[in-house]
DNA sequence: CGGCAAACCTGCGAGC
DNA sequence: TGCTCGCAGGTTTGCC
């Protein structure tokens, strides 16, 4: 599910809670990527929640007592936000927090690759997974010459680089498809290969298509929904993902394997320079 | 160091 | 109907 519009999305949905105070915590599954670091259910009564922001697909939740609650959705995660009285528990509901305005915020992931952390605010932003962070794909920081710095000895394919959260944090291997039609640019390029232009277009594509994603809430799959149950639809504005064998614009799309992810391109309306 | 396959999980649809 | 296989929105690990 979750790319940078999902979680986008997501944490709109979780705007509710902000200034609400935590009643208690409950982990049903212990282990998802990584243990849920067992002192999360310590949380005191009345902890107030201050902020609730994301970083790449990373949500980061800072409560009053100066620790934070960061949560990765990986492949299947969702969270969803429910009126205390109207929650049934269902398979693979793995963590539950409630506030005293009768929220119930629940994390739900079939695949368990997602995780939740806690630790001091101050310490969250020294951990790996945040540090490693390359510039945020909708920061005006992000540039065709930061990208083309950070590529031009790169020996990978463009796809491969697109999906990178070292270089650029938030896109994942749908938008990555989308990104690449849009800029009319071939996912076998190399990253050596392109030009400062082409990574000016490439930085304009990923901003124009997840910002149109995010104004849609989204993309949903299979049966992800947003925080209140609302599909989001931009799956049903992908031009090439999901696609292969189907024309856009008179052309075929074809399905390619890179890197062992699924890629879909038009060869015709993407061609490689080199 | 860079690149790449495999690993971590469950569920679903296609094909036999 | 029921089995097996391949595949799924992500990231880390370990090998070369």
């Amino acid at each position: 599910m979750p790319e940078l519009p999902e979680v986008e999305t997501t944490i709109k949905g979780l705007e509710p809670l902000i200034g609400t105070f935590i009643i208690n915590i409950k982990i049903h599954t212990p282990k998802l990527r990584f243990l849920i670091p067992k002192n999360i259910i310590n949380i005191k009564r009345g902890i107030k929640i201050k902020k609730i922001e994301r970083r790449g697909k990373f949500i980061i939740i800072s409560l009053s007592n100066d620790y934070s609650i960061v949560i990765h959705l990986g492949m299947s995660g969702r969270l969803r936000l429910f009126n205390i009285k109207k929650y049934n528990k269902i398979k693979h509901d793995h963590f539950s927090l409630k506030t005293n305005k009768k929220q119930l915020l629940i994390f739900n992931d079939v695949r368990r690759f997602g995780f939740i952390d806690y630790d001091k605010s101050n310490k969250i932003c020294n951990k790996k997974y945040i540090v490693n962070l390359g510039l945020e794909a909708l920061d005006c920081s992000l540039t065709g010459k930061y990208l083309q710095s950070k590529i031009c000895n790169k020996t990978v394919q463009i796809k491969q680089i697109l999906l990178d959260q070292t270089i650029i944090a938030g896109i994942g291997n749908i938008y990555a498809s989308e990104i690449l039609f849009n800029a009319k640019i071939s996912p076998l390029e190399f990253g050596k290969d392109l030009s400062v232009a082409n990574c000016n277009k490439l930085v304009i594509s990923t901003k124009k298509i997840l910002q149109r994603a995010i104004n849609a809430g989204g993309s949903t799959l299979k049966d992800y929904v947003s925080t209140d149950g609302i599909l989001g639809n931009f799956q049903n504005k992908f031009k090439v993902y999901n696609r292969g064998g189907q024309k856009i614009n008179g052309r075929i799309v074809k399905k390619i394997v890179q890197y062992g992810r699924s890629t879909y391109y038009c060869p015709k309306l993407q061609i490689k320079n080199k």
